[in-house]
DNA sequence: CCAATTCTATAGCGGGCGCTACGCAAAGTG
DNA sequence: CACTTTGCGTAGCGCCCGCTATAGAATTGG
Protein backbone atom coordinates (compact mmCIF):
# COMPACT_ATOMS: atom_id res chain seq x y z
CA UNK A 1 0.00 0.00 0.00
CA UNK A 2 2.35 2.17 1.03
CA UNK A 3 5.11 1.05 -1.56
CA UNK A 4 4.86 4.69 -3.53
CA UNK A 5 3.32 7.61 -2.55
CA UNK A 6 0.61 9.57 -4.32
CA UNK A 7 1.83 13.18 -4.90
CA UNK A 8 4.91 14.90 -5.35
CA UNK A 9 7.38 13.50 -3.75
CA UNK A 10 9.55 14.93 -1.13
CA UNK A 11 12.45 17.31 -2.87
CA UNK A 12 14.92 16.46 0.11
CA UNK A 13 16.09 13.86 2.48
CA UNK A 14 14.86 13.54 5.68
CA UNK A 15 17.34 12.14 7.38
CA UNK A 16 20.37 14.40 6.25
CA UNK A 17 17.83 17.43 7.43
CA UNK A 18 17.39 16.07 10.50
CA UNK A 19 21.25 15.61 10.78
CA UNK A 20 21.26 18.99 9.87
CA UNK A 21 19.08 20.21 12.15
CA UNK A 22 20.94 17.85 14.97
CA UNK A 23 23.74 20.00 14.35
CA UNK A 24 22.15 23.47 14.80
CA UNK A 25 20.27 22.38 18.21
CA UNK A 26 23.90 20.93 19.46
CA UNK A 27 25.49 23.95 18.49
CA UNK A 28 23.22 26.82 20.57
CA UNK A 29 21.11 24.97 22.10
CA UNK A 30 17.00 24.43 21.99
CA UNK A 31 15.56 27.69 22.62
CA UNK A 32 18.40 30.17 20.64
CA UNK A 33 18.14 27.98 17.47
CA UNK A 34 14.86 29.61 15.83
CA UNK A 35 13.20 27.75 13.51
CA UNK A 36 14.44 30.47 10.74
CA UNK A 37 18.21 29.15 11.86
CA UNK A 38 16.83 25.73 11.35
CA UNK A 39 14.99 26.33 7.68
CA UNK A 40 18.47 28.12 6.63
CA UNK A 41 20.75 24.97 8.22
CA UNK A 42 18.26 22.20 6.90
CA UNK A 43 18.35 23.80 3.88
CA UNK A 44 14.28 23.98 3.35
CA UNK A 45 11.61 26.44 3.67
CA UNK A 46 9.09 26.67 6.97
CA UNK A 47 6.27 25.10 5.31
CA UNK A 48 8.26 22.05 5.04
CA UNK A 49 10.17 21.25 8.07
CA UNK A 50 6.20 21.93 9.43
CA UNK A 51 5.00 18.87 7.44
CA UNK A 52 7.94 16.60 7.91
CA UNK A 53 8.85 17.17 11.37
CA UNK A 54 5.47 18.31 12.83
CA UNK A 55 6.52 22.02 14.86
CA UNK A 56 9.71 23.29 16.71
CA UNK A 57 9.30 20.86 19.53
CA UNK A 58 8.18 17.41 17.95
CA UNK A 59 11.40 18.14 15.30
CA UNK A 60 13.67 18.80 18.81
CA UNK A 61 12.51 15.36 20.46
CA UNK A 62 13.20 13.75 17.13
CA UNK A 63 16.82 15.40 16.90
CA UNK A 64 17.12 14.41 20.69
CA UNK A 65 16.29 10.92 19.65
CA UNK A 66 18.30 9.84 16.83
CA UNK A 67 20.84 11.54 18.99
CA UNK A 68 21.21 9.26 21.72
CA UNK A 69 21.12 6.33 19.19
CA UNK A 70 24.16 7.65 17.40
CA UNK A 71 26.38 10.57 18.85
CA UNK A 72 25.47 9.77 22.44
CA UNK A 73 25.62 6.03 22.16
CA UNK A 74 28.96 5.63 23.40
CA UNK A 75 27.57 4.79 26.97
CA UNK A 76 25.46 2.24 26.31
CA UNK A 77 28.27 0.21 23.76
CA UNK A 78 30.90 0.95 27.12
CA UNK A 79 27.93 -0.80 29.48
CA UNK A 80 27.41 -3.39 26.90
CA UNK A 81 31.21 -4.12 26.08
CA UNK A 82 32.76 -4.07 29.10
CA UNK A 83 32.55 -6.73 31.96
CA UNK A 84 32.91 -4.89 35.63
CA UNK A 85 31.56 -1.62 36.19
CA UNK A 86 34.48 0.32 36.77
CA UNK A 87 36.00 -0.43 33.13
CA UNK A 88 32.28 0.92 31.87
CA UNK A 89 32.25 3.82 33.53
CA UNK A 90 35.85 4.48 33.02
CA UNK A 91 35.60 4.29 28.86
CA UNK A 92 32.24 5.52 29.24
CA UNK A 93 34.20 9.10 30.64
CA UNK A 94 37.01 8.26 28.28
CA UNK A 95 35.05 8.45 25.10
CA UNK A 96 33.04 11.05 25.84
CA UNK A 97 36.40 13.35 26.40
CA UNK A 98 37.15 11.63 22.39
CA UNK A 99 33.00 12.92 21.46
CA UNK A 100 32.96 15.95 23.13
CA UNK A 101 35.49 17.49 21.24
CA UNK A 102 35.29 15.77 18.18
CA UNK A 103 36.03 18.53 15.30
CA UNK A 104 33.54 17.26 12.97
CA UNK A 105 30.52 18.46 15.04
CA UNK A 106 29.44 21.09 17.85
CA UNK A 107 31.36 20.29 21.12
CA UNK A 108 30.35 19.01 24.45
CA UNK A 109 26.90 17.02 24.87
CA UNK A 110 23.41 17.93 23.81
CA UNK A 111 21.82 15.97 25.93
CA UNK A 112 23.47 17.82 28.12
CA UNK A 113 23.68 21.39 27.06
CA UNK A 114 20.93 21.82 24.48
CA UNK A 115 17.81 22.70 27.24
CA UNK A 116 20.26 25.02 30.00
CA UNK A 117 18.74 28.19 30.73
CA UNK A 118 15.49 27.07 28.17
CA UNK A 119 11.78 28.82 28.28
CA UNK A 120 9.83 25.82 27.82
CA UNK A 121 9.20 23.21 30.74
CA UNK A 122 8.54 20.47 28.79
CA UNK A 123 12.01 20.66 26.86
CA UNK A 124 13.58 21.14 30.01
CA UNK A 125 12.21 18.29 31.84
CA UNK A 126 12.59 15.56 28.88
CA UNK A 127 16.41 16.08 29.11
CA UNK A 128 16.79 16.47 32.53
CA UNK A 129 14.82 12.97 32.89
CA UNK A 130 17.11 11.50 30.23
CA UNK A 131 20.32 13.00 32.48
CA UNK A 132 19.25 11.17 35.65
CA UNK A 133 17.88 7.90 33.86
CA UNK A 134 21.26 7.46 32.85
CA UNK A 135 22.65 8.43 36.22
CA UNK A 136 20.15 5.82 37.30
CA UNK A 137 21.98 3.11 34.83
CA UNK A 138 24.89 4.37 36.32
CA UNK A 139 23.87 3.48 39.86
CA UNK A 140 22.79 -0.08 38.83
CA UNK A 141 25.94 -0.87 37.19
CA UNK A 142 27.86 0.31 40.34
CA UNK A 143 25.73 -1.46 42.90
CA UNK A 144 25.82 -4.72 40.08
CA UNK A 145 29.38 -4.62 40.13
CA UNK A 146 29.70 -4.08 43.99
CA UNK A 147 27.30 -7.15 44.37
CA UNK A 148 29.63 -8.87 42.02
CA UNK A 149 32.65 -8.25 44.56
CA UNK A 150 34.10 -6.15 41.93
CA UNK A 151 34.10 -3.38 44.22
CA UNK A 152 34.15 -3.26 48.03
CA UNK A 153 31.41 -3.72 50.18
CA UNK A 154 30.27 -0.52 51.61
CA UNK A 155 30.73 1.61 48.00
CA UNK A 156 27.74 4.17 47.90
CA UNK A 157 26.72 3.01 44.30
CA UNK A 158 24.25 6.38 44.36
CA UNK A 159 27.23 8.94 45.32
CA UNK A 160 29.30 6.95 42.91
CA UNK A 161 27.31 7.16 39.85
CA UNK A 162 26.50 11.07 40.73
CA UNK A 163 30.24 11.77 40.94
CA UNK A 164 30.67 10.17 37.59
CA UNK A 165 27.19 12.03 36.11
CA UNK A 166 28.89 15.05 37.35
CA UNK A 167 32.08 14.57 35.80
CA UNK A 168 30.70 13.98 32.49
CA UNK A 169 28.29 16.80 32.57
CA UNK A 170 31.61 18.99 33.70
CA UNK A 171 33.34 17.95 30.75
CA UNK A 172 31.02 18.93 28.56
CA UNK A 173 30.82 22.58 29.58
CA UNK A 174 34.81 21.87 29.48
CA UNK A 175 34.38 21.24 25.85
CA UNK A 176 32.58 23.86 25.11
CA UNK A 177 34.93 26.01 26.92
CA UNK A 178 37.54 24.99 25.12
CA UNK A 179 39.42 22.31 26.32
CA UNK A 180 41.81 20.02 24.46
CA UNK A 181 40.65 16.27 23.97
CA UNK A 182 44.13 15.23 25.61
CA UNK A 183 43.01 17.37 28.75
CA UNK A 184 39.71 16.36 28.78
CA UNK A 185 40.90 12.55 28.53
CA UNK A 186 43.45 13.73 31.63
CA UNK A 187 40.32 14.88 33.76
CA UNK A 188 38.33 11.39 33.17
CA UNK A 189 41.47 9.53 34.23
CA UNK A 190 41.63 11.71 37.36
CA UNK A 191 38.33 10.63 37.63
CA UNK A 192 38.49 7.07 37.88
CA UNK A 193 41.29 7.32 40.51
CA UNK A 194 38.60 8.32 42.53
CA UNK A 195 37.04 4.93 42.34
CA UNK A 196 37.50 2.30 45.89
CA UNK A 197 41.12 0.26 45.47
CA UNK A 198 40.68 -2.85 44.48
CA UNK A 199 41.25 -4.60 48.08
CA UNK A 200 41.22 -1.17 50.48
CA UNK A 201 37.50 -1.29 52.28
CA UNK A 202 35.77 1.95 51.85
CA UNK A 203 34.74 2.17 55.30
CA UNK A 204 37.03 3.64 57.85
CA UNK A 205 36.59 0.40 60.29
CA UNK A 206 38.59 -1.44 57.88
CA UNK A 207 38.38 -4.03 57.38
CA UNK A 208 38.47 -7.05 54.60
CA UNK A 209 41.56 -5.94 52.94
CA UNK A 210 41.89 -9.02 51.01
CA UNK A 211 43.93 -8.76 47.52
CA UNK A 212 40.94 -8.48 44.70
CA UNK A 213 42.17 -7.41 41.70
CA UNK A 214 44.65 -5.32 40.42
CA UNK A 215 44.30 -1.82 39.17
CA UNK A 216 42.63 -2.08 35.61
CA UNK A 217 43.98 0.72 34.38
CA UNK A 218 47.40 2.49 35.23
CA UNK A 219 45.40 5.81 36.08
CA UNK A 220 48.07 8.33 37.68
CA UNK A 221 50.38 9.74 35.12
CA UNK A 222 52.13 13.01 35.28
CA UNK A 223 51.70 15.21 32.37
CA UNK B 1 28.76 68.32 45.77
CA UNK B 2 27.15 64.77 45.45
CA UNK B 3 25.46 65.10 48.81
CA UNK B 4 21.93 65.63 48.12
CA UNK B 5 20.14 65.20 43.78
CA UNK B 6 18.88 68.40 42.45
CA UNK B 7 15.23 66.48 41.00
CA UNK B 8 13.06 64.17 42.17
CA UNK B 9 14.30 61.21 44.13
CA UNK B 10 14.45 57.49 42.68
CA UNK B 11 11.70 56.24 44.08
CA UNK B 12 13.01 52.22 44.77
CA UNK B 13 16.28 50.84 45.98
CA UNK B 14 19.01 50.35 43.62
CA UNK B 15 20.64 47.44 45.42
CA UNK B 16 17.09 46.20 46.23
CA UNK B 17 16.66 46.06 42.80
CA UNK B 18 19.69 45.03 41.47
CA UNK B 19 19.47 41.78 44.15
CA UNK B 20 15.84 41.24 42.78
CA UNK B 21 17.15 41.11 39.07
CA UNK B 22 20.33 38.97 40.07
CA UNK B 23 17.78 36.08 41.41
CA UNK B 24 16.16 36.36 37.80
CA UNK B 25 19.11 35.53 36.05
CA UNK B 26 20.08 33.23 38.35
CA UNK B 27 17.50 31.39 37.88
CA UNK B 28 16.99 31.92 34.04
CA UNK B 29 19.64 32.88 32.85
CA UNK B 30 20.41 36.21 30.87
CA UNK B 31 18.49 35.16 27.64
CA UNK B 32 15.41 33.99 28.62
CA UNK B 33 15.36 36.17 31.35
CA UNK B 34 13.30 38.86 29.37
CA UNK B 35 13.21 43.13 30.25
CA UNK B 36 9.78 42.39 31.12
CA UNK B 37 10.52 40.08 33.37
CA UNK B 38 13.10 42.31 34.92
CA UNK B 39 10.59 44.69 35.36
CA UNK B 40 8.15 42.63 37.19
CA UNK B 41 11.18 41.01 39.25
CA UNK B 42 12.66 44.59 40.22
CA UNK B 43 9.24 46.20 40.52
CA UNK B 44 10.24 49.29 38.77
CA UNK B 45 9.13 50.36 34.73
CA UNK B 46 11.32 49.47 31.97
CA UNK B 47 12.12 53.53 31.77
CA UNK B 48 13.82 53.20 35.81
CA UNK B 49 15.78 49.80 34.97
CA UNK B 50 17.07 51.61 31.88
CA UNK B 51 18.03 54.99 33.88
CA UNK B 52 19.37 53.30 36.58
CA UNK B 53 21.20 50.21 35.37
CA UNK B 54 21.88 51.15 31.19
CA UNK B 55 20.78 48.53 28.89
CA UNK B 56 19.64 44.73 29.59
CA UNK B 57 23.56 43.94 28.79
CA UNK B 58 25.01 46.17 31.39
CA UNK B 59 22.95 45.31 34.07
CA UNK B 60 23.38 41.66 33.59
CA UNK B 61 27.29 42.34 33.96
CA UNK B 62 25.99 44.65 36.94
CA UNK B 63 24.97 41.58 38.61
CA UNK B 64 27.63 39.19 37.77
CA UNK B 65 29.69 41.39 39.34
CA UNK B 66 27.59 41.70 42.64
CA UNK B 67 26.81 37.62 42.58
CA UNK B 68 31.06 37.23 42.85
CA UNK B 69 31.30 39.04 45.41
CA UNK B 70 28.75 37.72 47.34
CA UNK B 71 27.24 34.65 46.71
CA UNK B 72 30.60 33.99 44.56
CA UNK B 73 32.96 34.52 47.15
CA UNK B 74 33.12 31.19 48.78
CA UNK B 75 36.06 30.24 46.27
CA UNK B 76 38.12 33.16 47.29
CA UNK B 77 37.30 32.93 51.10
CA UNK B 78 38.42 29.23 50.55
CA UNK B 79 41.63 30.30 48.99
CA UNK B 80 42.35 33.01 51.68
CA UNK B 81 41.68 31.03 54.52
CA UNK B 82 42.85 27.24 53.69
CA UNK B 83 46.75 26.80 53.76
CA UNK B 84 46.88 23.78 51.83
CA UNK B 85 45.89 23.43 48.10
CA UNK B 86 44.16 20.36 48.86
CA UNK B 87 42.21 22.39 51.87
CA UNK B 88 41.23 25.45 50.01
CA UNK B 89 40.00 23.36 46.75
CA UNK B 90 38.16 20.61 48.95
CA UNK B 91 36.36 23.50 50.98
CA UNK B 92 35.87 25.16 48.03
CA UNK B 93 33.66 21.71 46.57
CA UNK B 94 32.62 21.24 49.76
CA UNK B 95 30.43 24.92 50.13
CA UNK B 96 29.50 24.44 46.78
CA UNK B 97 27.68 21.74 47.81
CA UNK B 98 25.87 23.94 50.34
CA UNK B 99 25.70 26.85 47.76
CA UNK B 100 24.61 25.03 45.04
CA UNK B 101 21.27 23.53 46.70
CA UNK B 102 20.50 26.82 49.42
CA UNK B 103 16.85 26.95 49.34
CA UNK B 104 16.98 30.92 49.75
CA UNK B 105 17.98 31.22 46.22
CA UNK B 106 17.92 29.71 42.91
CA UNK B 107 20.28 26.83 42.37
CA UNK B 108 23.63 26.11 40.87
CA UNK B 109 25.62 28.49 39.92
CA UNK B 110 24.97 31.76 38.27
CA UNK B 111 28.87 32.48 36.44
CA UNK B 112 28.53 28.14 35.36
CA UNK B 113 24.85 28.22 33.94
CA UNK B 114 23.21 31.83 32.86
CA UNK B 115 24.77 32.29 29.59
CA UNK B 116 25.13 28.72 28.27
CA UNK B 117 23.02 28.67 24.86
CA UNK B 118 23.23 32.97 25.02
CA UNK B 119 22.91 34.11 21.54
CA UNK B 120 24.29 37.59 22.88
CA UNK B 121 29.09 36.16 22.20
CA UNK B 122 29.69 39.01 24.15
CA UNK B 123 27.92 37.84 27.44
CA UNK B 124 28.73 33.70 26.65
CA UNK B 125 32.32 35.24 26.34
CA UNK B 126 32.54 37.23 29.81
CA UNK B 127 31.13 34.17 31.41
CA UNK B 128 33.80 31.97 30.06
CA UNK B 129 36.36 33.91 30.51
CA UNK B 130 35.75 34.15 34.21
CA UNK B 131 35.56 30.50 34.44
CA UNK B 132 38.85 29.95 32.88
CA UNK B 133 40.05 32.47 34.91
CA UNK B 134 39.00 30.86 37.95
CA UNK B 135 40.47 27.62 36.54
CA UNK B 136 43.35 29.02 36.10
CA UNK B 137 43.72 29.94 39.38
CA UNK B 138 43.07 26.43 41.29
CA UNK B 139 46.18 25.63 38.85
CA UNK B 140 48.62 28.15 40.33
CA UNK B 141 47.12 27.45 43.74
CA UNK B 142 47.75 23.48 43.09
CA UNK B 143 51.23 24.13 41.45
CA UNK B 144 51.96 26.21 44.33
CA UNK B 145 50.80 23.48 46.60
CA UNK B 146 53.27 21.02 44.41
CA UNK B 147 56.28 23.20 44.57
CA UNK B 148 55.90 23.81 48.63
CA UNK B 149 55.75 20.06 48.78
CA UNK B 150 52.54 19.18 50.22
CA UNK B 151 51.97 17.14 46.78
CA UNK B 152 53.68 14.38 45.12
CA UNK B 153 56.49 16.64 42.68
CA UNK B 154 55.12 14.72 39.25
CA UNK B 155 51.10 16.27 39.50
CA UNK B 156 50.02 17.43 36.82
CA UNK B 157 48.37 20.97 38.28
CA UNK B 158 46.83 21.56 35.21
CA UNK B 159 44.82 18.47 34.80
CA UNK B 160 43.72 18.21 38.34
CA UNK B 161 42.52 21.95 38.62
CA UNK B 162 40.62 21.30 35.40
CA UNK B 163 39.26 17.96 36.94
CA UNK B 164 37.91 20.78 39.92
CA UNK B 165 37.01 22.54 37.91
CA UNK B 166 34.73 20.02 36.00
CA UNK B 167 33.53 18.66 39.12
CA UNK B 168 32.13 22.04 40.40
CA UNK B 169 30.40 22.94 37.09
CA UNK B 170 28.86 18.97 37.10
CA UNK B 171 27.47 19.55 40.68
CA UNK B 172 25.89 22.64 39.82
CA UNK B 173 24.01 21.64 36.91
CA UNK B 174 23.17 18.58 39.20
CA UNK B 175 21.41 21.31 41.73
CA UNK B 176 19.60 22.58 39.03
CA UNK B 177 18.21 18.58 38.01
CA UNK B 178 17.65 18.47 41.64
CA UNK B 179 20.21 16.56 43.56
CA UNK B 180 20.42 17.15 47.32
CA UNK B 181 22.86 19.13 49.65
CA UNK B 182 23.85 15.73 50.82
CA UNK B 183 24.37 14.36 47.80
CA UNK B 184 26.63 16.84 46.35
CA UNK B 185 28.01 16.86 49.45
CA UNK B 186 29.30 13.37 49.17
CA UNK B 187 30.46 13.61 45.59
CA UNK B 188 32.77 16.18 46.57
CA UNK B 189 34.15 14.03 49.14
CA UNK B 190 34.50 11.46 46.54
CA UNK B 191 36.18 13.86 44.06
CA UNK B 192 38.43 14.71 46.97
CA UNK B 193 39.73 11.21 46.72
CA UNK B 194 40.95 11.08 43.51
CA UNK B 195 43.82 13.42 44.13
CA UNK B 196 47.56 12.15 44.81
CA UNK B 197 47.83 10.49 48.02
CA UNK B 198 50.41 11.94 50.68
CA UNK B 199 53.75 9.85 50.07
CA UNK B 200 52.34 8.08 47.05
CA UNK B 201 54.06 8.78 43.48
CA UNK B 202 52.57 9.97 41.28
CA UNK B 203 54.13 7.85 38.08
CA UNK B 204 52.66 4.95 37.03
CA UNK B 205 55.22 2.15 36.60
CA UNK B 206 53.35 -0.05 38.94
CA UNK B 207 55.05 -0.27 42.71
CA UNK B 208 55.24 1.03 46.57
CA UNK B 209 51.56 0.32 47.14
CA UNK B 210 53.31 1.22 50.90
CA UNK B 211 50.22 2.27 53.38
CA UNK B 212 50.89 5.86 52.91
CA UNK B 213 48.39 7.95 55.67
CA UNK B 214 45.09 7.44 56.48
CA UNK B 215 42.62 8.56 54.03
CA UNK B 216 41.37 12.26 54.43
CA UNK B 217 37.59 11.27 54.84
CA UNK B 218 36.12 8.26 55.15
CA UNK B 219 34.20 9.01 51.86
CA UNK B 220 32.18 6.34 50.89
CA UNK B 221 29.36 5.12 53.25
CA UNK B 222 26.01 3.40 52.44
CA UNK B 223 22.22 4.83 51.88
C1' DC C 1 6.08 81.50 44.32
C1' DC C 2 8.67 79.94 39.63
C1' DA C 3 12.28 77.53 37.18
C1' DA C 4 15.35 73.81 36.72
C1' DT C 5 16.25 69.12 37.36
C1' DT C 6 15.46 64.29 37.80
C1' DC C 7 12.61 60.28 38.07
C1' DT C 8 8.22 57.72 36.67
C1' DA C 9 4.38 55.92 33.73
C1' DT C 10 2.06 55.16 29.39
C1' DA C 11 2.36 53.88 25.17
C1' DG C 12 4.49 52.36 21.20
C1' DC C 13 8.61 51.83 17.95
C1' DG C 14 11.00 48.35 14.60
C1' DG C 15 12.09 43.65 14.44
C1' DG C 16 12.34 38.71 15.09
C1' DC C 17 9.72 34.92 16.99
C1' DG C 18 6.85 30.36 16.01
C1' DC C 19 3.71 29.17 12.85
C1' DT C 20 0.33 28.93 8.79
C1' DA C 21 -3.08 30.31 4.73
C1' DC C 22 -2.90 30.05 0.10
C1' DG C 23 -1.83 29.15 -4.57
C1' DC C 24 1.33 26.75 -7.57
C1' DA C 25 4.25 22.57 -8.92
C1' DA C 26 4.95 17.76 -9.47
C1' DA C 27 3.81 13.27 -8.93
C1' DG C 28 0.20 9.04 -9.28
C1' DT C 29 -4.55 7.27 -11.03
C1' DG C 30 -8.44 6.85 -14.06
C1' DC D 1 -6.19 13.94 -21.03
C1' DA D 2 -8.59 15.40 -16.44
C1' DC D 3 -8.47 14.65 -11.42
C1' DT D 4 -6.56 13.81 -6.98
C1' DT D 5 -2.87 13.99 -3.81
C1' DT D 6 0.99 15.84 -1.84
C1' DG D 7 5.07 19.03 -1.33
C1' DC D 8 6.91 23.76 -2.14
C1' DG D 9 7.34 28.99 -1.91
C1' DT D 10 5.60 33.44 -0.83
C1' DA D 11 3.89 36.22 2.16
C1' DG D 12 2.17 37.41 6.39
C1' DC D 13 -0.42 36.39 10.87
C1' DG D 14 -0.31 37.67 16.12
C1' DC D 15 2.94 38.01 19.73
C1' DC D 16 6.79 39.29 22.44
C1' DC D 17 11.45 41.09 22.23
C1' DG D 18 14.79 45.14 23.68
C1' DC D 19 14.34 49.72 23.94
C1' DT D 20 12.65 54.74 24.00
C1' DA D 21 9.80 59.29 23.00
C1' DT D 22 6.95 61.99 25.52
C1' DA D 23 4.53 63.96 29.15
C1' DG D 24 3.58 64.36 33.97
C1' DA D 25 5.15 64.04 39.04
C1' DA D 26 8.36 65.12 42.73
C1' DT D 27 12.14 67.32 44.44
C1' DT D 28 15.92 71.48 44.99
C1' DG D 29 17.53 76.32 44.06
C1' DG D 30 16.43 80.90 43.66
Amino acid sequence: MTTRQRGRPRSFDRLTALEQATMAFWEHGYETTSVSDLTRAMGISAPSLYAAFGDKRTLFEEVVEAYAGSYGAYGGRAFAEEPTARGALGRLLREAADVFTDPSHPRGCLMISAAVNCSTPEVEEALRERRNRNLASFEARIRAGAEAGELPAGTDAGALARFCGAVLQGMSQQARDGATRTELEAVAEIAMLAWPQAGVPVAATGKAPEAGKARETPAGRGA
